[in-house]
DNA sequence: CGACACGTTGAGATATATCAAACGTGGTGG
DNA sequence: CCACCACGTTTGATATATCTCAACGTGTCG
C-alpha cells in the first residue's frame, strides 16, 4: 500500500493533488512495523523526521505526576502523527502505538526541500496540522462540557466519522482494538466508570463495544448523546455514516 | 504602540527577525478598539483577514446545545488570535473579547504576499500556530487529569507565565479583569465551585483573585497544585516569574 | 493448566453540581 | 447626593456523578 494514500482523504481543506501526493510518497525513506503499546517518541526529544501512520492506531499523551496519562490525540491511518514536529523541532508530549502499527518515515530535510519550492504545498501541510488543533479544541469541549456518557459517545462518534472518511467504517460499526482503560485515558474518566457507561449504552441499544469492535445500533442517538457536530473535522459532506446534528441546533 | 511588538516575544521557537517584524507591521491595515464581551467572529464564518491582539484579553469558545460555552483558548496581548484562519479559511469556533481590547488586522492577501516570497518566514508563522495547539494539549491535560483546585491553579500559573513573557507580570501578581464565571468556562467547573476553590487558595495563602487582580503569595505552591510545567509554552528560560517544577519530576 | 490482562459488579466515599438566598458594589437616573 | 438596579460574589444545604476499593469473572496464551 502507498503510504500517502489516505493522507487528508476526504477533507475539505488542504486537498492534495496527485503530484503532491506522489512527491510526499517519494520522500518516504523508511517503512516499518511497530508493536502494540510501544513508545515512539518521548516528550522533549528533538526530531529529525516525521511519521505517517499507515495502519493501526497511535496516540499522543501527557503524563501527570503520578504517571497517569492523559491521551491528547488519537490517530487513525492516514494521519501525519507528528508533522508539527517539523516546524516545532521539539515536542511537548509523547507518542506511542496503541495497537500494532505500520508507519512510514519522512525526513524533515525532505519536507524542507519539498516546501521550499512549493508555497502552496507548504500551506497545505500547514493546514493539515491545524486540523489536529481543531480536533484538540473539540476534545476540550468534550472534557469541559460533557458528562461521562457524552464523552464516551463523543469519542465513538468522532472515531466513526474519521474512520468513515478513510473507508474503515460504514457507519454501522468498526474495529477498535483498544482497552477500556485506553478509553478512560481519552475521556478523563476511570476505566470502571467507562465500563458502566458502556453497559448503559448496550442496555439502551445505542451501541456496543466488545472484543475490539464497536457496533453502532443507533447512530443518531449516539451522536445526540455526544452533541456531535462533525464540522471541526472538515470532512467532505457525504463521507462516513455520520448523521450529524442539524447545524442550527448547535449554532443556535 | 507597534502592533507586532509583542508577537512571539520571548519564545524559543519561531523568533522573528526585525525585518520580519517590520514586514508584518506594514501588513496591518486596520487598528481598532473592541468593547468588552463582544463577539468578533462566529463559528463557520469565512475569513479574509487575521487579528493580532494588542491589548486586553480575548477568548475562543465552543457552545454546547444549551448555549453554555466552553472556552478553548485564552489570548493575551501579542497573540495572533486567528492566524490559523489563514490556511483553514473557516473556523470551527467563535472568537470574542473578554475585556475591552485593542486589535490590529492583517489581510490574508498580505500574508500570502509575505509568505510566498519567504519560506522561512512562512515556517515561523506555521510554528506560531502550533504553539496554540501545544497549549490546547496542555489544557486537555488540565481538564482530564486535574481536580478543581488544580485546574484553577493551572490557569493562573499559565497566565502568570504568559503575561510574564510580555512584561505584564513580575511573578508576584498581574491584572486579570475577568469574572469567576469566565474562569469556570475555562476550567469546566461551575462558577460557584470556582468561588470555593478561590476561597481555599486565599485561606491557604497560595494566591488571591480579587477586584480584577491576581496576587500570588506562593508561586511555588501554586505551580505544584497545578502540576505546572511550562515546557509547552516554549518560553525562553529566564522569562516570567515561573518557578516551574524540576523537569525530572514530570518526565520521570 | 495456570497465569495474567482485561472486564464486570457492588458498596461506600467524595468531589462537584444544583438550588436558593443574601451580600457587595459600581453605575445610572432622578 | 441618594436610591436603585444589575451584575458579580459569597455562603449554605442538598443532590448527584464519578471515584475508590475490593472482589470476582472471563478469555487468551504460553
Amino acid at each position: 500500500m502507498k503510504s500517502m494514500n489516505l493522507f487528508l482523504r476526504n477533507r475539505t481543506v488542504a486537498k492534495l493533488s496527485d503530484v503532491e501526493r506522489a512527491r510526499l510518497e517519494q520522500a518516504v525513506t523508511d517503512r516499518r512495523r511497530l508493536p502494540a503499546r510501544a513508545t515512539l517518541l518521548e516528550r522533549g526529544e528533538a526530531l529529525s523526521h516525521s511519521t505517517m501512520l499507515i495502519a493501526g492506531f497511535m496516540i499522543r499523551y501527557i503524563d501527570d505526576l503520578e504517571g497517569r496519562r492523559q491521551i491528547v490525540a488519537f490517530h487513525v491511518p492516514g494521519d501525519f502523527v507528528d508533522l508539527h514536529g517539523y516546524p516545532l523541532k521539539v515536542l511537548d508530549h509523547s507518542i506511542a502505538t496503541l495497537t500494532q502499527a505500520q508507519i512510514a518515515t519522512v525526513p524533515h530535510a525532505a519536507l524542507k526541500r519539498l516546501t521550499d519550492n512549493d508555497v502552496e504545498f507548504a500551506r497545505k501541510l500547514w493546514a493539515s496540522t491545524l486540523l489536529d488543533a481543531s480536533t484538540h479544541r473539540e476534545w476540550l469541549f468534550r472534557l469541559g462540557r460533557l458528562d461521562a456518557a457524552g464523552r464516551v459517545a463523543h469519542f465513538l462518534a468522532e472515531t466513526n466519522a474519521r474512520l468513515g472518511a478513510i473507508g474503515l467504517s460504514d457507519g454501522t460499526g468498526y474495529d477498535l482494538p483498544i482497552t477500556q482503560t485506553d478509553l478512560s485515558e481519552i475521556t478523563g474518566l476511570t476505566s470502571i466508570h467507562v465500563n458502566r457507561v458502556l453497559r448503559m449504552m448496550r442496555e439502551e441499544r445505542v451501541c456496543t463495544f466488545r472484543s475490539s469492535r464497536v457496533e453502532i445500533a443507533d447512530l443518531e442517538r449516539l451522536e445526540r448523546i455526544a452533541q456531535f457536530d462533525p464540522t471541526y473535522l472538515y470532512l467532505e459532506a457525504d463521507v462516513a455514516g455520520t448523521q450529524s446534528l442539524d447545524k442550527e441546533i448547535r449554532h443556535g
